[in-house]
This record gives structure tokens, C-alpha cells and sequence, in this order.
DNA sequence: GATGAATGAGCCTTCATTCAT
DNA sequence: CATGAATGAAGGCTCATTCAT
């Protein structure tokens, strides 16, 4: 059975999935190892026979959650061919994404973010790769309102300002989410993105098409 | 000189103040003690003469840093009576708010976030008071937006959105001062906040003013 | 096939050699078993298929190494039944017996010696082994200057010094040694050894072919 | 009370003096930091705040032991200005240096050597610190010489030879302790010493001045 | 009030050794 | 036989916190 034999591959996966846990809930510095490997319900010194060190199974946590979070994403646009409907359903998955207690996920990613943007963070001499999949999820957006435009279905002016629509969609998802995890109770999120999208779509679409595509998205405001 | 006494008050400021910027640099879990008593010019253990623990401190510090940005956003209000414009400044505010290097002030506050929303954080017990600092700033928002309205520079209209577009704002500052962090060279930030605004403003601006990429979407407000 | 099968005795021979690679370079503590294991092309836990434990291993490695010692001295013993060009070809090898980089063998056997000096190393509480090894070489010296004495080439009377001088001769080769490794540059082994040799000769010698500083002090022997 | 305060560098050299007897004790890699801290009588971590590591530990411990090593020499070097009797001293004190159970301060010297010569050695990048202490021994072994030639006491032609004398020496004594530190029972090493410096001393010792200076040590020989 | 000094608890990491296959 | 996999024990090091001066 060699490094990449199947079932070794897969007892790193159930590694970096209690990590993911794990760091999770008390972030990078906080988690101890031990804590991990009993999470894994393995010794202390098993990690290291498939991780180097905590930063190499923090990177490993964050790919697996990554891979996560696009094959979801790619489902969803499998689902629909209506853009303003990703869009939705997308920022759906943003506040409600796992089997975990609520915000696991999230909550990770923004630990990664820290550890990315402090000196010393885990992640500040790879943030090329946070990066990397910062523009890759900016590029997903982008695309999907391209194809909207290719297909007839948003107006065509908004083209040239895709990615600047996709950042702006990914600061409010983010920033929300953050909003949400700090203030659980108070605030409904889930009215915050419709509101949110309800204004969003009349931009994304089409003029003449509007009847058709967007009156339902209208209409929530008027009615 | 009682133990509120001001030279008291005073030195118990200096070391707050030292270890925001210290916190801020590292976070919390990485900033030792030792190295914020050396920023403040002082000896170990005499930061417990002023503070419980590390905790206590780093509260401390947070609610320093809360004093000065609610002191700027005042100076803020002060200086235009426009509600757009006041918008405009504090979002650049946001991007743009101290002397220290880039994204000083703005790393601080994701790192408090962070500490409230995670397990073992410094913050997680304590999280009303967090949640009351986002409450108040969600409400100065909604009181420019309602004083506008009021004073006939908005639509009335958005009165019953004012806490929904205030956070809307926040999270979208959020959110692009994060992706900002994490690129500080890929993202023209203050771009995309001219894009938000200029797309935000319509929506609160009485319907003659209104220019979009599509004029039928401001109907919806309008109806 | 047996347990001491020629089979089995070759591999454990290969290991013995891969460890002993290993441990000459960092010494026994800081040599891992991995180390060797991977060094010899094998599995980690098969070393414990030929050998108890690390130190057992160690012994092993010790072992071939004294036996390739000793073999070169039989050579050498072999080639000339010179005395002082035995001593002289002895001393040749002290300083430059191996293929590996310089000082590899020394190091090993420096490194047996404090294994064997030292509360809790790996020979401490087996120094009798090390004693013998060490015995049987002050024995192989001494006999070939009683050899050379019963064949007339040196002075009879230092027969009864034999052993004295044998011990003298391995300490200044231990020390010359010693004294190489850490200062591999600035110091002349070759020189010194000659150096010394041509002081011993005379000393060894019939009175007729002493040259030396001052003539006196060889009438001290020959008296 | 600074950091050079006369309390703090007494504790410094406590430590230190701790760190020497166990490292002679265990070596380098066996010496546990806990076992230090014990024999000191104080906590583990309490050497931190003298030392920044264990190496910085090693080396204190071994400047320690050379400055008393040199003490010594100098003490040896006041008592007699005949310069075969320094070296006898000399000699003697390489035997029997110190208050500890016997060998300590050479086993800490070799142990130091292998940490210079061996690849991961606590001393192998910073064998210039070593290699500087022996040079100045030899500088120091050669001095005596020296002064000998030029107060006519030895003979002249031995100036130009003072360096090779004096790294034979040093050889001897090296290789002389390490065998009696295996062989602790089974060589008379102060026998072996004796005999060394009587054939060492006649080749110093000046032709014409030999019946003065030198008899007794000729005397030695031939009664 | 201020601080140098001391430390225990805890963490990351290594490694010799065991065991099931 | 051979070995991949697993792990407990131990070590170096950090750091928040306490205490005596």
C-alpha cells in the first residue's frame, strides 16, 4: 500500500475533517493537537505521520473545506440556468452550508482569513493561496452573470462590471455572515439577503426582459 | 489619589493603547504580554496593577479603539448635514482610518470578531457587549438615513428599511475591507465603494435623481 | 533456513553497515531509527527483526566496525615486518581509513567512547566490551614492538615498556585525532605524526641510528 | 537591578555550574532541561530566563569550565617558573582537575568536542568558539616552551617546534584521559604520564645546561 | 506603585517501540 | 519475513500569572 493508497488518503481526509472541526471552533491557535486527534479518535502522534506540522494539516483543513464549498457551488449551478437564482441560492448556501452546528463552516473561513491577514498568522506566507481561491470564487460569480448576459437573461451594460458586481456580492455575503455570527438573534438574516437581492436583480436585469425574468423579484417590494 | 484618580486613569490608557496595537498586529492568541509591556515601556507585571488578566486587557483595548472610531464617526456628522455624503465618509473612514500601517485598525476589529464568535475567544462570554457596539453602530447608521428622510433628503419611503440598509452598509464595508486584507493590490477598494454608493444612492434619493444602468428597477421603490 | 541462516546474517550485516553510516555522522542520539532504516533501503520496524532494540543495533554496528578495523591492521602487519613502517602505516590509517568524508570512521569511534563514558550511553553498562576491544589493541601494538625486539630490529630494552609505549602511541593518535576533526585546517596531522614518529624512532631503536635535537637525551635509553 | 546586576549573573553561573555536572553526566542530547533545572534547585522554565536555549546553556556551561580550566593553568603557571615542572603540573591537572566525582570536567570537555565534530552537534556551527579555546591552550603549552628557550632553560632548537610540541602534548593528554576514562582500573595513567614527560623533557632540556636542569629527569631513566 | 524573578501548565514535535497484516 | 501504521512518553520551549521587594 503506497503514500497514496486509498485508504491512507482517506484516514487523512478523516484528520483534516476533525481538524476542520476543531479549528473551527476555537481557531488555530487555541486548538491543540491533542484536542484534534481525539476528535479523530486517534493518538497525538498519528497527525504526524500524515500532516509535517499544525500548519501543514490547517492548509490540508482548508482545501478540504474549499473543495467542499465548490462542488457545492457547482451543484447549484447545475440546478438552475437562471442567474438572479444562483445568486440566491448561493448566498443561501452561505448562512446554511453544513451538517455541523450552525456557522461551522463560516466561521472557519474567516479563521483562515485572520490567519491570512496577521503577521504571524499560519497563513501569511501563503496567502497567495488564499488569494488564489479568493479570485477563483470571484471568477465563479463573475461567470455565472457573464452567462446570464450571453444567454439573454441580464442586460448586456453589466458586463464590463461583473467581477466588480462579484466582489461586491462576496463583501456583503461575507460581511453579513460575520453580522449573523455575532449577532445570532437579532438580526434575520435571511430577510438581509432578500432585501439585499431584491435590489440587486433590478440592476442585473435586462430592460425589455423585465416582465418576464424580473417582475417576480419587482413585485416582492411592491406587493 | 484614589485608585480613579486621572495620572491612574492616564497610564491605564498608555497600556491599553499599547496593547491595541500589539493585539492588532498579532491577534490575541499571539501577542504575549511581555511584548505589550516592552511597546508600553513598562515591566510584566505591572499590567496587572491595571488589569485582571489578559482578558480584561484586551477588552480594554477593544473598548479604547471603540471610543476612537465612534468619536471619528461623530466628527464625521459634524462636518456635513448630507446623508450620502455622510456615507461616503465614513465608508472611507473604513478603508482609510489611522496612522499605522494599512488595515491596522480594520485587522483589530475582525481579530475582536473573531474572539467573540469562537469558542475560548477572549470575547465568547461576553459577547453582549460586542453585540451592543454593533447595535450602536447599526443604529448611528439608521439615524443618518432617518435624519435625511426627515429633513426631506431621502425618500421616506426607506424609513421602515433604515436598520436593513444599515446593515447592508456594514456588511458590505465589512466584507470589502476583509477581501481588501486579504488583497491589497487586486482590489481597487475605494472603486468598489464608489460602485456600491453610487448604486446605493439612488435607492435612497428621492426618484428624480435616480441613474442606473436600467431605469425600470427604481420604479419599484417609487411604486 | 535457520534463524542464522547466511541469508539472515547478510541482511543484518547490511543494516549494521547502514547504521553505522548513521550514527557516524550524527552520533547516537541524534540518529533516528527511520534514519537507518531508510538508509538501508528497508522498513523501519524490520530492524527489529535482526535486532533487539537501538542499542543492540548500536553494539552491531560497533562491532563491524572493529572488525574492519582489525583487519586493516592485519594487512598492514602483513605487508612489513618493519616495526617503525608498521607503526607508521598504523598511524596512516588512524587519520585516513575510509571512503566517506574525512574523519568519518573517527568520528564513530569517538562517538563509542562517550557512548561508553557516560552515565546512561548505550555502552555504559557494557564498557567491558569496549575495555576488550581496547585491551586487544594495545596488545596488537605491543606485540609488534616485541616482535621487532626478538627479531633484533629494536632496542631490547624497551620490552618491558612495551605496553607503556603502546599506550603512549594510541593516545597521541587518539589525541592527534581529536585535535583534527575540530581544527581540520589549521593544523598539520600529517607533520605532527611524522613529528612524533621521528621522535619514538629513536627512542625504539638501536643507540647507532638515533638522529634527534640533541644527542644527550638518547643516551638516557641506552644507559 | 539590571540585567548584569551582580544577583542575576551569580544565578547565571548557579545555572551554568548545574548544566556542567549534568551535561558531563548524560552528554548533550541526554540532559534534560528538567533535570538541570532539578539539580539547580529551581523550575524548568526559570533557565529561560537566564539562557534563551539549551545550546546558549551548553555553551555558558562550557565557557564556565574553560575559564576555570585556565584559572588553573594560570595559578600552575605562577607557582614554578621551571618549565618541565609546569607542564607536569599541567599534566596532572588533566588527571585530577576537580572537586566532582573523578573525570568530569574531562568527560564535559569531550562531550563538548563531539558536539563540535559531529553534523547537528550543539557545537558544529560554532566550532570557531572551540577551535579559538584551542588555540589558545596550544598558545599557551607553546608560551611555556618558549619562555624556557629564551630564560635558558631549554634548548634553543626546539623553538621553531614549540606549536608541533605542544599539539603532541595536548594529543597525549587527550588520548591519555580518554583511555583512563574507559580503562579507568586498568592503566596507571599518572605511570604513563610519568613516562611520556621522561622522554619528552630530554629532547627540551638544552644540551649543556642537561647536567644542571635535567639530570634529575635523566636520573629517572637510568637509575 | 512598580517590577524583576520565578514557575507550572500546556503545547508542538520527535522517536523508539509494538502490532496487525 | 517485511512493513505500514499507530502511539505513549518525553523533551524543548512559551507564557500568563504570582510574589517578594
Amino acid at each position: 500500500m503506497n503514500s497514496k493508497s486509498p485508504k491512507r488518503s482517506n484516514k487523512a481526509q478523516q484528520i483534516a475533517q476533525a481538524a476542520l472541526t476543531e479549528f473551527t471552533l476555537n481557531g488555530f491557535s487555541l486548538t491543540s493537537l491533542e484536542k484534534i486527534a481525539s476528535s479523530a479518535g486517534i493518538g497525538k502522534s498519528t497527525i504526524y505521520e500524515y500532516y509535517e506540522n499544525k500548519e501543514e494539516l490547517f492548509i490540508a483543513a482548508v482545501r478540504q473545506a474549499c473543495e467542499q464549498w465548490f462542488n457545492q457551488i457547482k451543484q447549484i449551478c447545475d440546478q438552475t440556468i437562471d442567474p438572479i437564482e444562483r445568486l440566491e441560492v448561493i448566498a443561501e448556501q452561505f448562512i446554511d452550508c453544513d451538517d455541523f452546528p450552525a456557522g461551522t463552516t463560516q466561521r472557519f473561513f474567516f479563521e483562515v482569513l485572520m490567519q491570512t491577514i496577521k503577521e504571524g498568522g499560519a497563513f501569511y506566507n501563503r496567502r497567495h493561496e488564499i488569494q488564489h481561491i479568493h479570485q477563483k470564487f470571484i471568477r465563479t460569480l463573475s461567470d455565472i452573470l457573464l452567462a446570464g448576459v450571453s444567454k439573454g437573461q441580464l442586460n448586456p451594460k453589466i458586463a464590463r462590471d461583473a467581477d466588480k458586481i462579484a466582489i461586491t456580492f462576496l463583501a456583503f455575503m461575507d460581511g453579513m455572515v460575520l453580522q449573523s455570527l455575532v449577532e445570532s438573534n437579532y438580526i434575520d438574516v435571511k430577510a438581509q439577503i432578500a432585501f439585499f437581492i431584491e435590489h440587486l436583480a433590478p440592476i442585473l436585469l435586462k430592460q425589455e426582459t423585465q416582465i418576464t425574468y424580473g417582475s417576480e423579484h419587482n413585485c416582492n417590494l411592491n406587493n
